[in-house]
DNA sequence: GCCGTAGTTG
DNA sequence: CAACTACGGC
């Protein structure tokens, strides 16, 4: 089973980038962010038309996030974090797929770093811990996968120096990261490629793409229960090269389900 | 040889449409208006990429007008109407190519009639027919071309009535038409197609151009030197009709130059 | 740079 | 309906 996310920057915009992947990579699953686009405009017919069942909560302006499933029935959990549910903003999906429980979220940005927005990511990271929290004690297959909006270490950067006032590498939250790995949970990518410099985000200013001037934003973390049944990963990195790309790449691994 | 005009409405927002139509039609001269982008915003690189030279001469915000060539050298000669010349928008063109001198125009719209936009309109009529005169007098072999936002007659326009108040009809702006035809000037496209409905613009609205609820504003003159080698022309209408499309079509005529 | 939003123009 | 100006967000 091959399970994805992208953070697409838009959905509407980004519709045929989107279908051009989809096609290629054919993965079962795919986690989207950043829909950008209000529950009543996303672009269910092309989704189902590319063979793919979708759940979605959107937003009018910003966020959005979703689930596709090509050929696996999806039954949703929640759609937004337990215990935050005031939160307007959409960012938590969780759903349960083949007896797993994908939980897809796009955490805040947090800059500028100090801030009332820096403030609220660690509130919703806090949010955030618990939920992950009560899935590793209850045992369950379970998948972490979303844009983190954390860049893990300092490998994961292309000059963490100038990344020192940024909301995305504050020590606070890369130790919320660290914390998730300790508490069980298993960063698929960065197991599979422990040495190698992987990016998934390039911004699309000074050619940051050209230059490899990257960071890692977007994981896949698995619960105990399924770190066993981890084959292979990859970042999709070509995708952030064609044109009227997101800014992100998508990322995904295969799990061996039996 | 084959001379175009077309009104982009938007030169980078019309780009696709505009190289598709580019590849489809192979017009050797091209008068494109409302290019909608200052100087340093013309797409330069796709334009020579298909193949063509360009003159223009690009405004902020709205007009600006372009010239492009495939394989006839150009040799500008005004970038203004001349006794215009501190006229601050972008609406004339004049070049030498093949021996022929070609007036790339967008006239002032002039709406709402009356007003000072229509003021302006029938002072840059005044300042048009003089260089017109000029170019009559001094038995050049020449070409007026582009959106003249003027509706010759009652044959040229849906329906009539619904323009009696619309600067792109009024007596005095028709008039200054059809003196330019006594003066020796030769509708290429009414002279090819004495009695057909001919459009060149549809709005946007309404569904205009499913209704071929349309009028006919742009136009090709050729002084009378140039009148014995016109051989072919027309209106690409179904340009109109394709996605992201311009709300006027390109008009070309073919010259026999031997 | 490239998303979205709203308001203005034709 | 589809250009434009702006602005906010990342």
């Amino acid at each position: 089973m091959k399970i994805a996310t992208y953070n697409v920057n838009g959905i509407n915009s980004r519709l045929p980038v989107l279908l051009k992947w989809l096609q290629n990579a054919e993965p079962d699953i795919v986690c989207l962010q950043e829909l950008k686009a209000p529950q009543e405009k996303f672009p269910i017919d092309e989704i189902n038309k590319a063979g793919y069942e979708a759940i979605w909560h959107g937003q009018k302006q910003w966020n959005g996030i979703a689930i596709l499933s090509k050929g696996f029935e999806m039954t949703e959990v929640q759609r937004s974090l337990p215990g935050n549910e005031d939160d307007n903003q959409s960012r938590y999906l969780e759903v349960i797929i083949d007896q797993i429980v994908i939980c897809c979220l796009y955490l805040p940005n947090g800059n500028p770093y100090p801030g009332p927005k820096f403030d609220y990511k660690m509130e919703w990271i806090k949010h955030f811990k618990k939920r992950t929290k009560q899935l590793i004690d209850m045992d369950l297959p379970a998948i972490l996968i979303g844009d983190f909006n954390i860049i893990p270490t300092e490998k994961d950067v292309y000059k963490p120096e100038r990344w020192k006032d940024d909301a995305l590498f504050q020590p606070e939250v890369r130790k919320a990261y660290s914390q998730l790995l300790k508490n069980g949970w298993t960063d698929a990518i960065r197991t599979l490629f422990p040495e190698e410099t992987i990016y998934t985000f390039w911004d699309y200013l000074y050619k940051a793409y050209d230059r490899n001037a990257g960071i890692r934003l977007d994981h896949i973390l698995l619960s105990p229960y399924l770190r066993s049944q981890l084959m292979r990963g990859g970042v999709d990195k070509e995708v952030r090269g064609w044109p009227k790309s997101s800014d992100h790449a998508p990322v995904w691994v295969e799990l061996d389900r039996k």
